[in-house]
DNA sequence: CTGTATCCCATACGATACTG
DNA sequence: CAGTATCGTATGGGATACAG
């Protein structure tokens, strides 16, 4: 995770590196924030859009979860000045490469439903 | 995440397909799955090696975790019956292919450090 | 519509101790 | 060495209500 680190980096500079990397990674590698960047992968989406389009998230895990990557430069905030007021979501360029291979454990999961769920089923027999 | 799903199978069982995606999902995406599964990619280790290669997992997360991705076919477990007992851990074919997404993972993180800590303090600043 | 705030419960997690 | 069990705390996360 934290290898391949500039040789022209001061010691404590790669040590804040290193905790920087690992704060942006506890903020994506969970269950929301990657169900959102995945969503968010389609397209410009409202507020009331994503929360229907996730699967399972609430209103209070998508707000908060949309700040953290507001924050982390991953998805685009775009207010329109209005009554009601309209936000578009969107990914920003990193967030679209970050995408990427999110969507690849997405698709890697479709494709082995079935062969983890024969794998459940002999672990369980196993464990008697 | 569901999409894409065999026109010849029965409702019931696209439901229950759902489901396990679902929850497989919910299985590999968390902090410690993925920093396991991205360690183990680099070969078989035993516990005590994986405790101290995966940076800050505890071990109980740790042994907790690597049940979970045996039982889904992720991970192998190799018991050798010897006093003191030593179990290798791997990746099964599944695992190494999910393993390569959630390495493409890791990197974007490391190549995103400095672009995500500028993003955060124009960040912290606007909201002043 | 797009949030924020509060309450409250369930689970995640670390620390520690114990077993084969 | 490689776990499991227990305990206490912290965080996650749903429901609801309220505000701009």
């Amino acid at each position: 995770m934290t290898k391949q680190m500039s040789d022209s980096m001061e010691p404590a500079e790669v040590k804040r590196t290193e905790a920087l990397s690992a704060e942006i990674f506890t903020n994506i590698a969970n269950k929301w924030a990657l169900l959102i960047i995945n969503t968010l992968g389609e397209g410009t989406m409202r507020f009331t859009e994503l929360c229907a389009a996730v699967e399972g998230v609430s209103h209070k895990m998508l707000a908060q979860t949309l700040r953290i990557l507001e924050r982390d430069g991953v998805v685009n905030r775009l207010v329109h000045p209005t009554v009601p007021p309209r936000v578009d979501y969107s990914l920003t360029d990193a967030g679209l490469m970050l995408r990427t291979t999110v969507n690849a454990m997405c698709v890697w999961t479709r494709q082995h439903v079935h062969h983890i769920d024969q794998a459940r089923q002999r672990f369980d027999e196993r464990q008697v």
